[in-house]
DNA sequence: CTTTTGACGCGTA
DNA sequence: CTACGCGCCAAAA
């Protein structure tokens, strides 16, 4: 019979995903569809709404997401786009003149 | 309650 | 490489 996860309010779907996200290594960066997948997301899209739940100074580094373009997602009205460029850049992670970034190099997690 | 939106992914042409 | 469409589900309106 269908039975949908028990709602556990201690583990719930947006914990799993910002647990995941803490475990991204400082100068790698992951996908969000990776992400959905390591924490059982129904789909890559709560991943990036929960991002965008984020508060600000939150300790998850939601920088290190990006889509499975290598490139960094655009939100709706908001300046953070160039934000999570600045910080990645920080991290010595590089990006090409397209502004992508080359997942077989800094992708996480690595086989 | 219903409908629309959204920091996405992937198959197919 | 681009273009189009569908799937998946939570939060907001």
């Amino acid at each position: 019979m269908k039975k949908p996860r028990t709602p556990d309010p201690a583990a719930s779907l947006y914990s799993r995903i910002y647990a995941a996200v803490r475990k991204i290594p400082k100068g790698r960066v992951s996908t969000y569809g990776r992400i959905a997948r390591l924490v059982r997301a129904p789909g890559p899209r709560v991943v990036g709404y929960a991002m965008a739940a984020l508060p600000a100074g939150s300790s998850v580094p939601w920088q290190r997401v990006v889509n499975h373009k290598g490139e960094v997602s655009l939100r709706k009205g908001g300046d953070g786009e160039l934000r999570q460029r600045q910080l990645l850049e920080a991290e010595s992670v590089h990006f090409s003149l397209r502004g992508r970034i080359d997942l077989k190099t800094y992708g996480w997690p690595t086989p």
